[in-house]
DNA sequence: TACGCGTGGCA
DNA sequence: TTGCCAAGCGT
């Protein structure tokens, strides 16, 4: 429901400063009291009132990075079963963290993850330093991730930022400026909304209620605690809070992907430690180049001298990243029975690969090969 | 500062 | 179909 845009008698100023803004002082309690009827029951969250514990905090954190609640739940549940503690996760090899984490994305992720476990138990005894400043000195944790679990797990008195709550704020107040160089300005905003206590409760109740409630499209304002108060709602174009610079797509890319066959057996490689799908498995394949051709594409196939010829499959791959488009064309050959993998590849079976670390866009092109 | 970094769901 | 979006971080 959007109210018709009533002629804006104030100016687009955020209402830092404007004692006649009268409520404005009771957003606390009343975001806390919304928050204890209708807050999410999510696998990483302790029980009302009791304090959560800081690995379970920081797991569920890190995989929540840019990546939907229901995504992380399977994973977040996986990763609780092998590894219950920190110094389990910590003990645990690099590749078998990336193959658990393989299919979540931003794989940068999993191998700071590890980074991090061993630090907490090798530099800290075990037990996550609980303030920001240590936090903030581990890897994969920013500014954002240390807030949270600072008032998540050990009630510091701060207020994490994430997209939720820039969404909300923003329309609170009707931050004008556009993101990310609002950012200060919405962090200062944001922690007017922190009462004396409750800092976890009450950063989990404004990303709670962004998440159900204050969404990108169509707010259910009539639902909102907050709907009394809030700048954009008074002036009806709530949804075109926050404002963004408008942001640019990448190019298509063009390569060539290689599946070989031995047997029951395909040829597989891993990717560089960092950069693109970093430490992940592939097949391997020619580069990945905005107006490659397919002649190109096929010339940087692997040497394999029992490769008489490649087939090329019908159609493509498509795959399309954060920032470019994908087409891969794929080729397929069959090889003896004892030919040897090149330098830096391997033969894996093809019934174990649900066990390897292959991106989703690799599980595409192999069942994309393999196929009838 | 701005860009590189995955994936799946949604309208 | 296409673009947008989701509990950001590292460089």
């Amino acid at each position: 429901m959007v109210s018709s845009a009533l002629p804006s008698k104030r100016k687009s100023q955020p209402e830092k400063s404007q004692p006649e803004n009268r409520g404005s002082a009771e957003r606390p309690a009343q975001l806390l009291a919304w928050y204890d009827r209708h807050r999410r029951r999510l696998p990483w969250r302790a029980p009302a009132g009791q304090r959560s514990d800081p690995y379970r905090v920081w797991l569920s954190e890190i995989m929540l990075q840019q990546t939907t609640v229901k995504a992380v739940g399977p994973y977040f549940e996986k990763f609780l079963a092998r590894w219950p503690e920190v110094s389990a996760l910590g003990s645990a090899d690099l590749d078998d963290v990336l193959r658990m984490w393989a299919g979540l994305g931003y794989y940068s992720r999993a191998r700071n993850l590890h980074a991090c476990a061993v630090i907490v138990m090798r530099a800290h005894a075990g037990v996550f330093p609980d303030t920001e400043e240590g936090l903030r000195a581990l890897p994969g944790i920013g500014p954002y991730t240390a807030a949270a679990i600072a008032a998540i797990a050990f009630d510091r008195l701060t207020m994490p930022v994430d997209g939720n709550i820039e969404r909300v704020v923003s329309r609170l107040f009707a931050v004008e400026e556009a993101l990310p160089q609002a950012k200060p300005q919405i962090q200062a905003l944001a922690a007017t909304l922190l009462g004396p206590s409750r800092a976890g409760d009450s950063a989990q109740a404004l990303m709670d209620l962004g998440a159900t409630i204050c969404t990108p499209k169509k707010p259910a304002c009539a639902l909102c605690p907050l709907n009394e108060n809030c700048a954009a709602r008074e002036r009806g174009d709530q949804d075109t809070f926050p404002r963004k610079a408008a942001k640019k797509t990448g190019a298509l890319r063009r390569g060539a992907a290689f599946v070989v066959v031995r047997g029951e057996e395909v040829l597989v490689q891993s990717r560089p430690a960092k950069g693109l799908l970093g430490g992940m498995t592939e097949v391997p394949g020619s580069e990945w180049l905005a107006g490659q051709e397919d002649a190109a594409a096929l010339a940087q196939a692997p040497e394999l001298a029992d490769v008489k010829r490649w087939h090329r499959r019908l159609g493509v791959v498509t795959h399309v990243f954060t920032h470019f488009p994908l087409e891969l064309v794929v080729y397929t050959a069959k090889v003896p029975a004892r030919t040897r993998a090149p330098n830096g590849m391997r033969w894996v079976p093809i019934a174990t690969l649900d066990g390897e670390a292959l991106p989703n866009v690799m599980r595409k092109v192999v069942v994309h090969g393999l196929g009838e």
